[in-house]
DNA sequence: ACTCACATGTAAAGAGTTACATGATTTT
DNA sequence: AAAATCATGTAACTCTTTACATGTGAGT
């Protein structure tokens, strides 16, 4: 139970809906993965060469002119196996890294303008997000996954729209009183630029 | 506009609430940013002596019997600018990085048994996250964040609410589901254990 | 003319996780 | 008696990101 989920295993599950070049499997990344998971050529042209030299996948090299080979990888049963082991073995982790609420949990050091262009930033990004998945569930899916894609599309707006309407509710809020502080600080300290450090007693 | 915010911006992060030791950064990072930013030792303590060289940081060792010195690290003047600059230059980018949604894209080729840990599994998580965002808001809240807390904790609990909510919703009709296609499977292929792969004809 | 889509790959750098290494004191 | 807390640090490993390297054809 350690099977870390990497992009190689990724691929091998891309594959399971039939065969793909890595460019292919990379569209696929983005179409349907995008908002819980990220990768890029770098991570998935090696991907697949150790796949294929470990027996997980077979290519097939189609010649084009005036540009690479076209290789079409397609999963063996070696391969097919190891993937659903992977399945059998990874746990379920869900971990965010999020720049923007460490930001905001230094809101009370930056000016209220900036404060400003964080939030509505972050809100564009998440109305971004939510239109690319009511675009995939209305039928502009990736061939082949019809059964499995509704749970994480509708988990993906869910949770995008509540976390958009949180940020909308508090967002002209946190403004004013960012707007505030900015007015105490130009008061307080007319030559100083910068935010007063508070200092609190240790434990 | 491209400071990655790593950890040794958010160890000034820390320190910008009162001055403090590496074990001590870590255990405010449990606190305080575990849902949406995780740190260990490992990087914690290499970073602080990055800082310390840097000049970013001063560093007083209190000697103690038995353990090694308490090394009691403070934000200097530059330190502080550095970390006023690096808000102000951080894009406030949000990533997820789910096993757990992966998993889910491919629930139809896990037995029933398993879809049903998963799922029970992850709203377990988000359960403990959920109690300990509680209990931050009910005044155990780590030192000298008062500020800024409220927005990040109110934000964890409108979306590990949804989230959770969600799982659960759907839980029931997706274990099933599953078990339908167990049985499915046991009569048409008596003999394999494995999921039969579907084939769809490339665009 | 310019940009987008197609198409694959390598190499270096950056960042974080995990395991190792050590050991006393306090709580259960 | 066992487990958790206190306390710091290094080294190896893994993984990803970014930049580089190359080039055609079709659409605007």
């Amino acid at each position: 139970m350690s099977a870390s989920l990497d992009v190689k295993t990724l691929c091998l599950g891309v594959l399971s809906h039939g065969p793909a070049s890595g460019y292919d499997i990379k569209k696929y990344f983005e179409q349907t993965f995008s908002h819980f998971y990220l990768a890029g050529y770098g991570s998935i042209y090696p991907a697949l060469a150790e796949l294929a030299a470990a027996g997980f996948v077979s290519c097939e090299a189609h010649s084009q002119t005036g540009r690479p080979d076209r290789k079409v990888y397609r999963l063996t049963d070696s391969g097919r196996h190891h993937f659903l082991d992977a399945l059998a073995e990874t746990e379920p982790n869900h971990k965010v890294r999020s720049e923007f609420l460490v930001l905001m949990h230094f809101a009370h050091l930056m000016p209220a303008e900036r404060l400003a262009t964080i939030l509505d930033e972050r809100i564009a990004g998440f109305d971004r997000d939510l239109a690319m998945l009511d675009g995939l569930t209305r039928g502009a899916a990736a061939p082949g996954c019809a059964d499995a894609a509704p749970f994480c599309a509708g988990y993906g707006q869910v949770v995008l729209r509540a976390a958009r309407d949180y940020i909308a509710s508090q967002r002209d809020r946190l403004v004013a009183e960012a707007r505030q502080r900015d007015a105490h600080r130009t008061a307080d300290t007319p030559t100083a630029a910068a935010a007063p450090q508070r200092r609190h007693t240790g434990t």
